[in-house]
RNA sequence: CGAGGUGUAGCGCAGCUUGGUAGCGCGUUUGGUUCGGGACCAAAAGGCCGCUGGUUCAAAUCCAGUCACCUCGACCA
């Protein structure tokens, strides 16, 4: 044994210390996750990475529904004179899509590109489907795939073609489009909180950062473990640009004919590089216990021996029934190999059981989190079992929101701003004067963006000066390196 | 798309400068001994050397093209 602890092992991780993106990489790859195809920046979601997507998907389709919204499905396809109405849209989106200009043998009379989102299709639907103040608010989500051909792609965070949620919303007034930008943020924040356990910053975009074809954005923006920033999601008030270009009108209440007023929001498979990015460590993966496909794994040690399997199948029957993501490792490997996959691929609990824990009636049940390790009673197991998760989870919020406070700096000039985000690896927190040509100058000099210019504190920019241009402040606003 | 780098067994790599039988470690398979933090012994299987073309008696090796991936810029969820 003393000699493998000598033994350098060739696949281990990569410190994050050492090389943030190798040590991404070889946890993505590592932990079977994802691969990529041969098709240029297209991503094959394995089984493993499926299963997390699959969660997010439930916890956040729970709250759409929550807030009285529907499931629905528009094509893959857009014609070419749809994408190109809108014409903020299009400039934001024509470098990215990807065309098919042939069906079959015959070219086709006008190409259609492989949506980069759904606005515009969806937009020429709403258009016949509503025409009273009656059929108002039309709630909608899909759940799709999109393809953006960008031009290099990261595993998760930027891939060709990429799996998401997009809600399409249309309301009689401005502020219920409004109302229902907000609400939808909250939920992304609330879901970004309590499923993910990632403690996210919202605000609004600048106009800069907006979306293409929005009249407002809202973004909740994570610091990853690096100190970069990562979007993970956002929510438009998309106003009434896109009614005017697709003639979405309702007849109102008093007789006059009106635009009516739109929103969107999105959050993509990009999640899953944030749950990574956040919670990961050196051995690998650390996944929120209710975005854990294997909430426990059960290591039976010296399987072979009498009663341990039987054992070990008693404690699974227990837990499956109380409804939690249980497995069992019964391949033949030696405990300590075990250990370290199952601590590499995030799972949140491990309960070894071996023949010293049938003698004396006990599991022994070691937490991902903090390595912690005690022995149990196989009595009320599960529900201990259940409240560790919820500590789990707890743990891991308090853990992610003592690093993003601990990176959050603020700022009272250009020389600070610098420090924060490449110095400490964080957020740089400053007064902006709000001016386009102020924040895309300091974009294109040092490749900083604005991330958000958070609620509630905008007052806080009075008699402040911009920390980039000395012009008097109108903003306060997160800088960051973004992913 | 600009600059650089890499494609050799499932994974990680050596071999290439100076052409001449395809190598190593880990993993895999089979049998046995093991099993509480990355086990051991024995045997075995596994390669269009990214792809296409050229030079040559002979190409993983030299040349050209092409595709993919990585890093850094620009762009983006």
């Amino acid at each position: 044994m003393a000699k493998n602890n000598e033994k350098a092992f060739v696949q281990d991780i990569t410190p994050m210390e050492e090389d943030f993106s190798r040590w991404y990489t070889d946890v993505v790859k590592r932990t079977e996750l994802m691969d990529y195809s041969d098709v240029r920046g297209c991503m094959v979601i394995r089984p493993y990475g499926y299963g997390i997507w699959e969660l997010i998907q439930k916890e956040l389709d729970t709250r759409f529904r929550e807030t009285g919204h529907e499931n629905a499905y528009f094509p893959l396809f857009i014609p070419e004179s749809l994408l190109k109405k809108e014409a903020e849209h299009v400039e934001g989106f024509a470098p990215e899509v990807a065309w098919v200009t042939r069906g079959g043998n015959e070219e086709l009379q006008e190409p259609l590109v492989v949506r980069p989102t759904s606005e515009t299709i969806i937009c020429s639907m709403y258009a016949r489907w509503i025409q009273s103040y009656r059929d108002l608010p039309v709630l909608i989500n899909q759940w799709c795939n999109v393809v953006r051909w960008e031009k290099s792609t990261r595993p998760f965070l930027r891939t060709s073609e990429f799996l998401w949620q997009e809600g399409h919303t249309a309301h009689a007034t401005y502020d219920q489009a409004q109302e229902e930008t907000m609400q939808m943020l909250r939920v992304y924040r609330d879901f970004a909180y309590n499923a993910m356990a990632i403690p996210v910053l919202t605000g609004q975009k600048t106009e800069k950062e907006k979306f293409a074809g929005a009249r407002d954005t809202y973004t909740m923006e994570a610091i990853m473990h690096d100190g970069q920033a990562l979007q993970m999601g956002t929510s438009h008030n998309l106003g009434q640009n896109f009614a005017k270009v697709f003639d979405i009108m309702f007849l109102d209440k008093d007789g006059q004919r009106k635009y009516v007023w739109q929103t969107s929001w999105g959050a993509s498979t990009r999640l899953i590089g944030g749950l990574i990015m956040v919670h990961g460590d050196n051995r690998g993966l650390k996944l929120p216990p209710r975005l854990a496909p294997i909430q426990v794994i059960v290591v039976p040690v010296a399987a072979h021996k009498e009663g341990v399997l039987d054992a070990a199948n008693e404690m699974v029957g227990v837990l499956k029934r109380a409804g939690i993501r249980v497995k069992m490792d019964t391949r033949d490997q030696t405990p300590g190999w075990k250990f370290n996959e199952w601590e590499m691929r995030g799972v949140p609990i491990r309960l070894e059981i071996g023949p010293r824990d049938i003698q004396s009636q006990q599991v022994v049940l070691v937490r991902r989190d903090t390595h912690e390790k005690k022995s149990v009673t196989m009595d009320g197991l599960a529900h201990q079992v259940q409240a560790l998760l919820a500590d789990i989870h707890d743990n891991m919020l308090n853990t992610a929101t003592e690093h993003r406070n601990a990176h959050i700096f603020e700022a009272q000039n250009k020389a600070e701003v610098l420090e924060a985000v490449d110095g400490k690896k964080g957020f740089a927190y400053t007064a902006w004067c709000g001016e386009r040509s102020c924040e895309e100058k300091f974009k294109t000099e040092c490749g900083i963006s604005s991330r958000c210019m958070p609620f509630d504190v905008q007052q806080l920019a009075q008699g402040k000066v911009c920390a980039l241009c000395g012009k008097p402040a109108t903003q306060m606003i997160y800088w960051a390196r973004a992913y």
